[in-house]
DNA sequence: CCATCTTTGTGCACGCGTTCACAAAGGCAT
DNA sequence: ATGCCTTTGTGAACGCGTGCACAAAGATGG
């Protein structure tokens, strides 16, 4: 029986291995003590707990470049996503074949998502069309949305709404480059907490509190 | 002169408007007292601290549709990034206007990066081509790298990468939207601290220690 | 010029998450 | 079966960031 031990998957991770334990203990005691964990246990437990055993049908409304290269990300599929419907607005779109399967017509909207059962929709449509858009899916029964379209949606409480500003990450490699370049000049002027450790996102976040457009 | 208050902004923001003028305090005693902070002073120093009035001359690698989409994306100007060039394998797509902007064949890839004093790149290629293009780009100077492409990059030291993985904001609505469906009958296995409160990405971030594939 | 009012800048205390450290527990060899 | 070794699970302490609360500072009006 294949296992690792806390201390392994911690040096792995770069974390420490006590809040490692503690992380694990909330999902229940799945270790042996004087072993370890039991790897494919504890990847079906932590699967299951994230929800990566369920299937979620999503729509991807907007085929353009973007929704596009969404619906070909082999990565959904091996995270329990299944793409549902392709939606877009242009008739020109319509039934032409993205990633093996038809683009339907904004028309339709409503009937997809309920005729799949659809809980999580990703807008990826010019910004102009984005709140639209958004009001329909919730209208139909969409509760999740994966906002890639520049814009703030607004949205009834009980629906989750994640935006994804691609040139946020650009942001902050470039606040990095910046600093390289002036902390030999510069070895002062410290910004200590708000944007100084290291990368990425998270259930929760840590936003600058305020960013200019 | 228009003004704002820490007050406006903390609740426009949703954050503690004693932490937002502490945190404006690292930048300087940028505000007035009775007044407020000038707005246009303050976006200013912002922007400068945060590298926005710089021009960041960028190149992105792999011209597919996700490349496209990005060097379409209208955000990166707008904060400073100038696209300096596409990069392909394919000489198919060497000559063809993208954006606005011929794809350029990834033999010339070091002589672009050093033409135009490129420091950060995109790659956006397959998974199998990411870490080559990687080490080719960091070879030719580049000392920063946003990666879309589903593996982890190995850097020398002194390089910064910065990992987009689309699917991981898919995941989190997941998780959110589960934990909506089984509230009702579940309300019990709480999974506190790791991963419950609201979202976004920033400078810093919180992973949770293990996410399986 | 003085009084009053508003809002900043910040010392200090509280609270929460991380880390330490160890007792309990299971495995394994003798 | 007994003892030793390894690793978990967790109580308790530490440290750090957040929020409170107030003094200092500037504006504004009389």
């Amino acid at each position: 029986m294949p296992t690792v031990s806390s201390e392994e998957l911690a040096a792995a991770a770069g974390v420490n291995s006590a809040k490692l334990r503690k992380d694990f203990s909330y999902l229940g005691s799945y270790g042996t003590r004087g072993v370890g964990y039991d790897v494919e246990y504890l990847v079906y437990q932590i699967s299951r707990e994230l929800g990566l055993t369920q299937d979620w049908p999503v729509v991807i409304v907007g085929i353009g470049n973007l929704g596009a290269a969404l619906a070909n990300y082999g990565g959904f599929a091996s995270r329990g996503f299944r793409v549902a419907a392709l939606i877009d607005a242009d008739p020109a779109m319509a039934g032409k074949p993205v990633a093996g399967m038809p683009v339907q017509h904004t028309d339709d909207l409503e009937k997809i998502i309920e005729d799949n059962g659809v809980s999580i929709g990703v807008i990826a449509t010019p910004a102009g069309a984005a709140q639209q858009v958004c009001e329909r899916l919730v209208a139909a029964g969409v509760t999740s949305i994966l906002n890639f379209a520049p814009t703030v949606l607004s949205v009834p409480d009980g629906v989750d709404v994640r935006k994804v500003d691609l040139s946020i990450e650009l942001q902050i490699l470039a606040f990095h480059e910046q600093r390289k370049a002036g902390e030999d000049l510069a070895a002062d002027d410290v910004v200590p907490p708000v944007a100084a450790k290291q990368p990425r996102k998270g259930p929760d976040g840590d936003v600058p509190a305020v960013m200019p457009a």
